[in-house]
DNA sequence: CTCCCTATCTTTACATCGTAAAGATGAGAT
DNA sequence: ATCTCATCTTTACGATGTAAAGATAGGGAG
């Protein structure tokens, strides 16, 4: 962290000129600077309007410029402001995250919702899952690559927790099976955590570039997709291995 | 970052008192200090002596505690030491990175050339994987985890490239074929992809606590080594999807 | 043998970050 | 109309990465 960068942290002075020791005599009125309706000083929906600045701080600087005082300049607040509503940024991160997985479930079961035939049913989800990724890499990356989450956030443990029974019930259906909620067979377990792991093991290493190695070897203009769909029929189609 | 930590910054003046105001007059003798051959002072091999604190300071405080600081102060050295040899925070978890994978390469070999049936050559090395992860989160993390990564270094791109080249080996053992460097089938491309995805998925999610769901559901006492097993021979055993 | 060059290490400095604590502000209750 | 308190701002502190300047010797040049 700590980039050496040249955005000031006093920018907003400018139109809120700090008042170095006079008391507080008259102070510039706030309301010219909220006539836009961006972020309506003291009252309104900050917290909604955090998470909006810190999705949009997400996809422009990443995740690394994805700090509290980052989201807090976007929203045009006091660096101060998101303790308030998030207490900490492992809040702010994990509502974040929350947010990302209510996109994401959605996405997918758009995605299987539209499909016809059995096999697009199959692929239908994993396909929505790498799109997701790809198109939203660093909200992907608070969702799974971040330590800084907390899942005890009913908001975001609800949103896993989706997540999790879709791709559940998703496999149960492919199994023609009732998957339970409390319990699963070693096969059952096996077949869920071997399709969540071979989706998400793609996607990270996709997203970490470390598949263009393979890419760049296959047949030209081979995309990732068309990889992603030759892998999950393999199983299927593919010939067993030893002897 | 920026934790509320106690330990102070000036440690080491307890046995190197700062000079305040004095000039160089009568520098205590730093051989005092490293009498124990702990870090031979002004020459010796401090990049080797800072990788190795690098790799305590991981293991002992994690990932959120690898800092550049904290690495140069395990190393008994003034925190901008480190700068020297590595130039960057990127270059020495990019060094790191590399030490790592040669770990990794070597688990994975050893347990590979100790395998005797077919069945156990094709379990060795994921399950090697899987173990090499569990044993060194915080090194699998820096490996696997990190944006902060420069893979153009020589040490790193050789030994990451190392791995690679031994799961594309494996694969083609597996199938019977020769893997060329040059060339891949989609065929051949999705079974590598398929591999790598699939253990590297399932070790991210491990780690990251995500299939406790799925462990707790199994039969009592199922490990995740046990889980792996039964994912890696679902595609040989289980039954297909669909009517 | 002496002197100086240069790689190595230390000091100092700065911008940034997360977080705590205290001061202002204004909407709604009394 | 005044009070209360949730909300937002200021201020402060310790931590980090990194740049730049000062100190320290090892080793070659004279």
């Amino acid at each position: 962290m700590a980039k050496t960068n040249t955005k000031s942290e006093t920018a907003r002075s400018a139109r809120a000129p700090r008042k170095t020791i006079s008391a507080a005599a008259s102070r510039p009125p706030r309301g010219a600077a909220s006539a836009k309706t961006e972020t309506p000083y003291h009252h309104g929906a900050l917290r909604e309007a955090l998470l909006q600045a810190a999705e949009r701080v997400l996809e422009r600087d990443g995740l690394a410029g994805l700090t509290l005082r980052a989201v807090a300049r976007e929203a045009g607040v006091s660096h101060a402001a998101p303790t308030h509503h998030f207490g900490d940024l492992t809040g702010l991160l994990s509502e974040l995250a929350a947010v990302g997985f209510r996109q994401f479930n959605a996405a997918m079961a758009a995605s299987s919702n539209a499909a016809t035939t059995p096999l697009q049913a199959a692929l239908a989800r994993p396909k929505a899952y790498v799109a997701y990724a790809q198109a939203h890499p660093g909200m992907y990356g608070i969702m799974f690559r971040t330590e800084r989450l907390d899942y005890s956030r009913p908001s975001l443990h609800e949103a896993a927790e989706a997540s999790f029974a879709g791709l559940a019930n998703a496999i149960g259906m492919m199994r023609q099976e009732q998957i339970s909620g409390d319990a699963l067979t070693l096969s059952q377990g096996a077949a869920i955590a071997r399709a969540w792991s071979m989706v998400h093991g793609f996607t990270t290493l996709l997203l970490d570039g470390r598949l263009e190695d393979i890419l760049g070897r296959l047949p030209e203009g081979t995309t990732a997709e068309r990889l992603l769909e030759a892998m999950l029929m393999a199983p299927i189609s593919g010939k067993l291995p030893g002897p």
